[in-house]
DNA sequence: CGCTCAGTTGAAGCATTTCAATTCTTGTGG
DNA sequence: CCACAAGAATTGAAATGCTTCAACTGAGCG
């Protein structure tokens, strides 16, 4: 799948969507203005489309403004490794821009709203924007947080821990940009992107989310994701919540 | 463990036994006396010694000059997992920098020499010297890179592709250092460091590379790993050395 | 109203873990 | 130089968790 149609300015980053959300507030006026004029584009795709292909170079870096997407490796037969999921705010592409060809697949989950600037201008980032290229590696950091974590998660945790965490961590991430209202969040992947994400079979997935259900740790109402208390099911995941003092975001 | 002796200042930087590495060949002598402004002290360590505490914040900064070492995360009953080998060059505690505490522990398999420096000055670094900055970007992308793909193995490959590609992975990058003479490099972790780093049981790793020994792709003579050849490891890995075009430090 | 995709379920098979020894290596003290 | 201790590697057998196979059910949509 080729990316969509042409780009078309739309909304100019004072107005960006993203301002509102509290991890961007600290930006100031000049960083603003710099980052205005880096932006080359926007791009709106619908759902399940490749925005980024593995094993190709990528011209454009992207901010996810709007919508969910997901980041995936796959080997020859077919067998698919979903690395992380994309919310609003993540950057898409540093990798590949950094390193040479895209290391990975990103495509969206949902109609998507991206903001697009041209890779060869990142130098003029770290050239003119310090604090914005101190970002950039802060993001950069996390991200590396956050797969640190996940691979404890499929090294060491059983199923119904790796669930329990994995849940509770995008819930948490949801969270933070604003999508979960009253303990609910809507999940816009199936099981089946889940049990790749997880590493597990789709069957035994769907086993394991019925045995969290059934203790009551997660509640499923029609496509939204319940989640009653957040205590329990850490402790289920195993996972300390303490972390989450220093790492709001992680 | 706490740190050893206190900081002694050894080697300078125009004398950092690293420039000698192809990866450091690219920096100029404005950075490099820059960096030698940065650099605080030396810690030289024995084996088996904890650098940096999971949970702890980090005040100082290192890069790893001489030895190896690797991070891991651990569950409350004692399961651990090892994310990821440090190798000369590496950083370590960028994560911890820029996050808060720790979110893994570091510690030392021989004896080894980090370059240290003090958190806070980082930021001189970006706002002085973005060239620099940039790499520091670069090694974390790299990072993101190596986690994504060991993800990938987690998470889809079975046992033995697991540990045909991270041999082939640790023994790439040991060249890349220049630790491998004539297919030969000495892995000073034992089985156990390993099986913790697959997420597979001790006893079954030991079989795993029995298998993998039988099928002549890697031999051991006592204490060095040999690798006759790496297409049919990698082919065994399932493991695309195509990557490595563009990527030659994965 | 019937097609399609997502979710659900039970049963059989297999990969990996766990348990329990045993052997091999290496370093140390006599 | 040998004996011994301690850690590391190796092995076989039993137990278990996860996968695979093969249906079937339910929900959304033209």
């Amino acid at each position: 799948m080729p990316l969509e149609s042409p780009f078309s300015y739309e909304v100019p980053c004072p107005a960006c969507p993203l301002r509102t959300c509290q991890v961007f507030q600290a930006i100031s006026d000049d960083e603003l203005s710099f980052i205005s004029k880096l932006k080359t584009g926007e791009l709106r795709t619908g759902p399940a489309t490749t925005v980024l292909r593995e094993g190709t170079p990528s011209d454009q870096l992207f901010t996810l403004l709007e919508g969910w997407a997901f980041r995936y490796k796959s080997l020859d037969d077919g067998r698919r490794q979903i690395t992380s999921f994309v919310l609003p705010g993540d950057f898409i592409g540093i990798q590949g821009s950094m390193l040479g060809d895209m290391d990975h697949t990103v495509e969206t989950l949902t109609p998507a709203v991206l903001c697009s600037f041209p890779r060869k201008r990142i130098w003029e980032l770290y050239k003119n924007c310090p604090s914005l290229a101190f970002d950039v590696t802060w993001l950069a950091a996390r991200q590396e947080s956050i797969l640190n974590e996940h691979l404890l998660s499929l090294g060491r945790r059983n199923a119904v821990e790796c669930a329990a965490y994995y849940i509770l961590h995008l819930y948490l991430r949801a969270d933070d940009v604003g999508l979960v209202t009253e303990s609910r969040v809507r999940f816009p992947f199936t099981q089946e992107h889940l049990s790749d994400a997880l590493g597990l079979s789709l069957v035994h997935t769907n086993k394991t989310l019925k045995r969290l259900s059934a203790e009551g740790l997660v509640k499923w109402e029609h496509g939204w994701c319940f989640i009653p208390d957040i205590a329990p099911l850490a402790e289920r995941a195993k996972f300390d919540l303490q972390m989450l003092r220093t790492r709001p975001l992680l």
